[in-house]
DNA sequence: GCGACAG
DNA sequence: ATCTTGTCGC
């Protein structure tokens, strides 16, 4: 994969707010038919507080058989504090090197994380979807922004995360007796879309296949690399 | 000012 | 997110 727009990871918290509203007003809200959907990519990342190193994972699985197709890891410093709202700046250069391995072009980023529902509405998902300059959209196990209700206890059951006067995700019951998952609006994908998509890639689990793979590709990562 | 706060 | 084993409940 290609990135659209290049990216300076040597900025203070300041700048990165700034630089986040700057790349806000490149979100653009789009129709993504199902149909149109061959290769998601999943992408997480996750942490050794012993080694201080993070691993980044990207899968890509097809649509909507939901096969494993590739995986890509990149195992790298930690170059920034994790501060809510800035987790961009955190991840993304793990996250931007395994996806520009990827052999696969994704027509889809299912992002661990928010897009839209995000205090600048510029959460990671959405980040990596315009500099990509693909469609994106986040899959988070807890609120960040935004005004929401919690969902009915039946699988399928949603209720809307509101910003403002806009609606930019759900609230979605994956599973009885679990947590809801928070999906959001990255770029390039509409409500209607994001919620059929992830409804579409779950199977037995909390969270969508696409997620759930790389979650665990992530931790095999920092169990084989961590020293 | 206070509380909340993705991973 | 990470450190960490067993254990309770659907």
């Amino acid at each position: 994969m290609k990135l659209a727009i290049k990216h300076s990871f040597s900025l203070s918290p300041k700048e990165a707010i700034a630089l986040q509203k700057k790349l806000s007003q490149k979100v653009k809200i789009a129709k993504l038919p199902l149909r149109k959907i061959r290769l998601i990519a999943g992408i997480d990342v996750s942490y050794s507080k012993k080694t201080k190193k993070l691993f980044a994972a990207v899968v890509v699985v097809s649509f909507p058989e939901l096969e494993l197709q590739e995986r890509q890891g990149i195992v790298d410093e930690v170059i920034f504090p994790y501060i809510p709202g800035l987790l961009f700046f955190r991840e993304g250069k793990a996250v931007i090197k395994a996806l520009e391995a990827l052999k696969n072009e994704p027509d889809l980023l299912m992002v661990d994380g928010h897009g839209l529902a995000h205090p600048r509405n510029f959460g990671i998902a959405s980040h990596l979807g315009v500099i990509f300059d693909k469609p994106s959209l986040g899959v988070a196990k807890k609120p960040l922004s935004g005004k929401l209700i919690l969902p009915g206890n039946k699988p399928g059951s949603k209720s809307l995360i509101i910003k403002g006067n806009e609606a930019v995700g759900w609230v979605l019951r994956t599973k009885a007796q679990c947590q809801p998952i928070y999906v959001t609006i990255g770029h390039l994908v509409d409500l209607k879309g994001s919620y059929e998509i992830v409804l579409k890639t779950l199977t037995k689990y909390r969270l969508p296949e696409p997620t759930r793979l790389a979650h665990a590709f992530s931790n095999e990562l920092r169990s084989q690399f961590d020293n």
